[in-house]
DNA sequence: GGGCGGTGCCC
DNA sequence: CTTGTGA
DNA sequence: TCACAAGGGGCACCGCCC
């Protein structure tokens, strides 16, 4: 099969928006794929190359000036082999031997082909479809059913190896994919909530309710004194992360799969800063024997909330509650008992409330309302799980704004927020957001930012700060980039507010009460 | 050896 | 990570 | 309801350059 095949496919599946059409072209290519090309071609229509992030971005593809062949040629192997060489590609030198990868790869492509791989590499293949429409694709092309795949696809955790299973043998083949000790699986994701109230109202009394901190999601797998450790993307963090394998090693068990949070806390136990969790994250090793404390004393603590699998027995279709049994037995010890998240059990709306309290009492974000019926849906943000956190708001001035790309070109549509600066100065710019915006206020901003322009950039135009704007926002962290040294987390818009002025917007110290940990 | 841009991945 | 959009 | 696209801040890592 040729990359053009797949170039070709890529387009007719950009080209609508029907999900049907979609897949129906994405089935028929992998129909007409051999066995070994499955694994390139369903990675690569999915978004990604087989071989994950490669190194090379959007700046250095930026400087690939080769023109382009007339006609295709480039194989579907070969283009992958070449992949493989170009992620295996480190060290001194390596930027110019990937530069001379990158020139070979697209100096034999053709336009159309150096389209793709650019939208492939960078991460942005904008076809309107993703792992999604794959696993309906690949259900079509295999005969095996959508439910097969998914879960098929959840216990292995990678969609091109699922499909390849599919495709060769079936749905028989599919139902041989089980959950395995050692390889992670797609951890179960929650959906947001509008409100406590509401979860509650949706998921019924049947619920547990427990804190959610603000750390990073783990998957800790056991076989004997064997303990692996992987984030939500699965990539593998055991070697950085020794502090959990210790204790994961003393929990009475010979075989689990955990499902937990991690994060810093410090000394009275409280979170530290979301920024302090993630200075261990990253980092493969740290190899000083000191159990994981580094320099800057971050130590992670893990908090366990599920269990997937129990000395021989797969828990993944077990209801919560049977789950949650099973856990809490895991960790009853005194020495296991600060493992577990913190929740109840069937609360009443007031035990709820009083759960959501103390979660932010504590310095948590918030709270997870679960459904204690639900089986482990792996890989889908089903209601089962809906998250609730405190949302706070802050009127904001518009500094400027930045042309958007795709559905968005044309329009003004990323704006620069300031916080007004108490001692009466210019507002200071806290961070940015393109959040929260229909189609009918990007067309707003789009004639109205012009009116109050002050400078153009390239792809910003700056504003006289005159525009008020009503932030809704997590919370605020601590920032090098911005002058007032704090900057807005997950800012969206939640209106504009023509009846104030920029001297009625929020003060830096408002913003920096939000600091957290 | 330190600064810096580019990249990937946490949220 | 959150939100808006369209099938 | 689901999947996707729009893009945010910060951190560690890496290679390159001074």
């Amino acid at each position: 099969m040729l990359l053009s095949d797949v170039v070709t496919t890529s387009a007719a599946v950009g080209a609508t928006r029907a999900r049907r059409e979609k897949t129906t072209a994405l089935a028929d290519l992998l129909r007409a794929a051999g066995p070994t090309e499955i694994v390139p071609v369903v990675a690569w229509l999915s978004g990604t190359p087989r071989q994950g992030r490669i190194g090379t971005g959007w700046r250095t593809l930026a400087a690939v000036d080769v023109p382009p062949a007339d006609t295709p040629s480039w194989t579907v192997q070969q283009v992958d082999e070449l992949l493989d060489e170009l992620a295996g590609t480190s060290g001194q030198g390596s930027a110019r031997r990937r530069r001379e990868l990158l020139d070979r790869l697209y100096g034999t492509a053709t336009a159309d082909e150096q389209r793709f791989l650019h939208r492939l590499l960078t991460g942005e293949l904008r076809q309107g479809a993703l792992e999604g429409l794959m696993v309906d694709a690949v259900a079509a092309a295999s005969g095996a059913g959508q439910a097969a795949v998914r879960r098929a696809f959840m216990l292995s955790g990678r969609l091109p190896e699922t499909a390849a299973t599919a495709l060769a043998g079936g749905a028989e083949a599919l139902a041989g994919i089980g959950l395995r000790v050692g390889r992670p699986i797609r951890p179960m994701l929650a959906s947001p909530g509008d409100s406590l109230d509401a979860a509650l109202a949706a998921l019924g009394t049947e619920v547990t309710v427990e804190h959610k901190l603000d750390g990073a999601r783990i998957q800790v797998h056991r076989t004997g004194d064997e303990i692996r450790v992987w984030t939500r993307t699965l990539r593998e963090i055991t070697a950085a992360v020794p502090e959990i394998v210790e204790l994961t090693r003393a929990l009475p068990c010979s075989a689990a799969v955990l499902d937990g949070e991690t994060l810093a806390l410090d000394d009275d136990g409280r979170p530290r800063a979301f920024q302090d969790t993630m200075s261990r994250f990253g980092t493969e090793a740290d190899g000083d024997g000191d159990g994981g404390r580094d320099e800057r004393g971050v130590l992670l603590s893990p908090f366990f909330f599920d269990l997937l699998h129990l000395d021989g027995h797969d828990l993944v279709d077990e209801p919560l509650e049977t789950r949650l049994d099973l856990l809490a037995g895991l960790l009853e010890g005194d020495r296991q008992a600060p493992l577990r998240m913190p929740g109840v059990r069937r609360p009443s709306p007031e035990e709820a409330a009083a759960v959501l309290d103390g979660a932010l009492d504590a310095g948590q974000e918030g709270v997870v309302v679960k459904d204690l019926a639900a089986p482990y849906a792996a890989g889908r943000r089903g209601k089962a799980w809906q998250k609730v956190k405190p949302v706070h708001t802050l009127d904001l001035v518009v500094l400027g704004a930045e042309w958007g790309y795709g559905r968005r070109t044309g329009s003004l549509s990323n704006i620069h927020l300031g916080a007004r600066d108490p001692d009466g100065g210019e507002p200071v710019m806290v961070g940015k957001t393109f959040k929260g915006m229909t189609d009918e206020l990007l067309a707003w901003q789009t004639e109205t930012f012009p009116r109050y322009a002050r400078e153009e950039e390239p792809g910003v135009l700056f504003l006289r700060p005159e525009l008020v704007v009503e932030i809704a926002l997590d919370g605020a962290q601590r920032s090098t980039r911005y002058p007032g040294g704090v900057a807005l987390r997950f800012a969206r818009v939640l209106r504009y507010r023509p009846d104030r002025t920029a001297a009625d917007a929020d003060s830096l110290d408002a913003v920096r009460a939000l600091l957290s940990g």
